[in-house]
DNA sequence: TCAGCGCATATTGGCGACAATATATTCAGC
DNA sequence: GCTGAATATATTGTCGCCAATATGCGCTGA
């Protein structure tokens, strides 16, 4: 393999997985081996991931993935309720038909999912219904700017999906904005949204420590 | 000279400063030329400068600066209207006196320049009001996203800034901005802030032919 | 005269080697 | 035994060369 933008997305994946810990150097070599690159592509791929926030690049020393505190995850989310309670009014204006079946078919994934309690399936269902609201009010801006807020805070959002309790509440949050959607009201599906993403900020203002917890996955 | 971060600022600002007509090709070694460095350098500059959103790669095509059309100008100004607006509610609940004289000084300066129709020399002074409420924020996620959004859109702000009444609409609505503030009213903070930029999608809105007017300058 | 094709050239992509620098280790002196 | 500096090593920064590829031009044929 020689391919540079494969490497990119390579680290950015094993970053977002969770496969550095917090910190970590990045030693060029090492990635290289890691995978069957060459330092020309290692050394191409970093910038952007730094221009992107996932790591933090120091002159002759290097690159750190970069730790982020819970202020720092509290401002990302803070953003990110403004942003994504935008796209929801905008999907609420230009939703078809097609699309909120779409958005109802996202709900009954989670329903299931959050039935039977599992937990992985279901954040990947909610950032599912986040994304085809995204995809359904066409701001490619406000788009590419959640995307990198929420990669930022990939680890962060596992975690919090682990939290007893979240689902019953989300799911409710989730079926209120689909239902603001649906019934073409654009404030309340901003409302909805932004009370949804709210809640992601009360869980991480009130356990602070939860962070610690989630070395255990 | 061959240092790569030098060349990376002189290159945004080259770029900021419409030195290249929008969708010119960056020919790496015009480029050395021009920056006296070395292609290394500007080999470096070039991904970050993508990433930022100023200027655009293709595989073996090079880049090119990036033309930003009207509508996109609309959608980055209206997540710079929910952003600002949160840096100003922000802004409201943490401003010490000193800061509010600060901000006093900045509304002085805007009233002069105002007054004396120096179109330049108001703009400025309104980009420091801004980069003010930001640092007061304190805010650093949304106040790096609001830099990069007004660097992508810096030629146009420039534009605007020309037409003519619009300083002594911003200048009454940046007043207001620093009278909510002062009276520590997020709310009202807030939705001043919002009201200021709105005006800018407004202009944005009504004369979409005034990128073309800006040719002049 | 025009269309299609092949070639030449300009430009970017990729790589190895070398230089510069930060960090760690070790040794000497107190 | 501890502290300081000097050296050694590991890692990143820089450069020039060659290969891959897109674009523009000229040529040939209908």
């Amino acid at each position: 393999m020689a391919d540079d933008s494969a490497v990119l997305d390579a680290l950015r994946d094993a970053i977002l997985r969770g496969e550095f810990v917090a910190g970590q150097r990045l030693v060029e070599i090492d990635l290289c081996e890691r995978f069957c690159s060459s330092r020309f592509a290692v050394r191409a791929a970093i910038p952007v991931l730094a221009s992107e926030g996932l790591v933090d690049v120091q002159r002759h020393r290097g690159a750190r993935v970069r730790a982020i505190s819970i202020e720092e995850a509290i401002e990302i989310t803070e953003v990110r309720q403004l942003l994504e309670g935008l796209t929801a009014a905008r999907a609420a204006e230009r939703a078809t038909p097609a699309d909120i079946a779409d958005l109802r078919e996202i709900i009954t994934q989670l329903r299931h999912a959050a039935g039977s309690g599992e937990l992985v399936r279901y954040s990947e269902a909610d950032a599912r219904l986040h994304a085809l609201v995204r995809r359904i009010a066409a701001h490619e801006t406000a788009a590419s700017i959640i995307e990198r807020l929420r990669a930022q805070m990939a680890r962060q959002a596992f975690m919090l999906s682990l939290v007893p309790g979240r689902q019953a509440m989300s799911l409710a949050q989730d079926e209120a904005i689909v239902d603001a959607i649906e019934a073409r009201d654009a404030p309340a599906a901003e409302r909805a949204m932004r009370r949804h993403v709210a809640s992601v900020i009360e869980s991480l203002r009130s356990d602070s420590q939860a962070d610690l917890a989630a070395a255990v996955p």
